[in-house]
DNA sequence: AATGAATGAGCATTCATTCAT
DNA sequence: AATGAATGAATGCTCATTCAT
């Protein structure tokens, strides 16, 4: 029998997981000490390699328990609601996950910034530059009307996604004063109307 | 007398500085190695301590000498055009030197997201969250009906940056096959028009 | 009542045993890892220590396998023969439980060779210097005017074992080209005739 | 201007040498720990990276300061003596040398033993497994009719080594009682006249 | 007896920085 | 100013062994 039982285990690995994400958050990648996230969650320090390969695969973990997360809050989404419901709902849902790892996040977003893509790589399992679930909003609302058409779903997808990561850039910048709460707001009006008179 | 002239002197941080942003481009802040960028400049391993204080301070120097080269590329905008080739002209001039510098440039983001504000305050000297040029830009086209005047000339300028550096951001993205030089052209018909129907 | 019957038990420490000989000779005795051969011989990681003491008793226990292993194959020896053909038998049948163990032979004399006399009597139960068989071999070939007896059995012996594991040593060098069955005849030649012109 | 000189640094390289050859002796190339090799030089535990690259690469000039001070202490070999003597004095300049180091000595037998043929080319920069300058004085006294010919010098050459080596081994055995002094005359000896009567 | 999670001592190597020359 | 040898703090990872179940 083991020592501990499976539910322990479970147990332990969350609490590594949110262990590493205050450190990784605390300290970034590089500054983070693998034994001290061990200690931290209440464990040996050796221990965290039972459940872990390396500190890039905690790493990528915790990226992976984050993108579960936000799948989960996200919910589905009404495809009969207009396009402007439909993305601030996906994107109240994203800044609420956000939220709560914040300073983790941050700390991923700088990692995707690493120099070499080998590293890269070894970071993130995968990187699915684009989002199909806003992508498939987009489609619907483009096939209604309400987006514009002289630009593919993919362009108008990126266009979202890349203003949305700009701003949570500008939340990040040392001293901003935009919170994370005003973001999905401010980026739908950018988003759906631009700067320019109408 | 000094047994280099000060011209030579001048030289040699010149070609500290640009094997620094080389070294720093190609493994990171945290990846460089101060010997190596000593070595690169053709001095010996300890020489770059008789120009700089320490590896942060030699950082520094490179953000600082990009930010010079900027302003200098972007020459004067013309007050009288439209506001759309006025942010074009910036917008292109910015990419131009991104691109010059363009490995470097992320690594300089990805430093921005540092975890503590205390290291950033020690990598970069200020940091000026709004453009005051992009910024008089806007103003005047808000005075002259071009931009909508329901939002702060802050609030489109940080708009128009938000959604530059998600570009950027989607530009290093690994495997992106967004170019720098789209970018402006993109940044500016999302920028002005959004994306629902007109 | 035991959980596992006698039977059951030898048969694990055999298993044990086998994956330990194979797991000290890829990986040597410091290289070896005590789990891998838990898990080799088809039991949990912590099970060996239900076995053996810790890992050099394990390979302590392995040694004493094999030296039982080379007496049983031995086999009687033909006093009347000539020293000769008795010698031979003796090398023949060494060297053909060398091979059956080949790898591992190499690690047990790589072990004999310890730094320390202490952490050696700790691997080996005790080392009888001189092989009693063929040291009576040599004494009756002594007697009957086969061999030299301006040397001592003893010292005949000991040239014997020395040439013999001269040519294992040989053997085990990398590239080397001899292999264990010359052995045998290679080491009767020079044992018996020497190099100088007869 | 350096801060030693180079005669000094060439002293630092020796001592580390030194103290290097006692660590391996005492605990062999597993056990010897980096560190206590650099202070026991009477530098800095980190020192010893500036004059090697690793630990193997620590091992590897051991190695070939040990070769070094065998050619330097053979000398030159009287062609014109008998085998016997020629022999004689190869043998004993080595065993003076192998005595000088005598416990390094045991540890380098030891690797060569070791159990991957990738990690010895890691120890060894090369191993040429008939040494030249005995191959040489046999092929002599072969043409002299003072040695067999019905065995190729090579094959002779290897016998005597093996013998050695064998001795050597015997030496090093537990609670030998056989003496580097006496090495060669007894191998002499053996490997002319073997230990048939004459 | 069997299991396998937990433990924590141990270690090679890196590299920013110092400073004697 | 320039040099480059010396320094030593810092850390990811391994693995023999223990022991609760």
């Amino acid at each position: 029998m083991p020592r501990v039982s499976a539910s322990t285990k479970a147990e332990h690995r969350e609490r590594l997981l949110s262990a590493a994400a205050a450190e990784f958050a605390a300290k970034g990648l590089d500054g983070a000490r693998v034994d001290d996230i061990s200690v931290a969650a209440g464990l040996a320090k050796g221990t965290i390699y039972n459940y872990f390969d390396s500190k890039a695969d905690v790493f990528r973990a915790v990226i992976e328990a984050w993108s579960s997360r936000t799948e989960e809050v996200r919910g589905e989404i009404d495809d009969e609601a207009p396009v402007e419901d439909q993305l601030r709902s996906i994107l109240e849902a994203d800044m609420q996950v956000t939220g709560e790892i914040e300073e983790f996040a941050r700390t991923a977003f700088r990692e995707v910034l690493t120099a070499s893509p080998e590293e890269l790589a070894d970071l993130l399992p995968s990187w699915d530059p684009v989002d199909a679930e806003i992508q498939r909003v987009v489609e619907n609302a483009q096939a209604a009307g309400e987006l514009r058409s002289d630009r593919s779903s993919i362009e108008l997808t990126r266009f979202l996604l890349s203003l949305t990561n700009g701003m949570l850039l500008e939340h990040w910048f040392p001293d901003s004063d935009l919170t994370l709460e005003e973001i999905p707001e401010l980026v739908l009006d950018y988003y759906l109307d631009g700067a320019r008179t109408r």
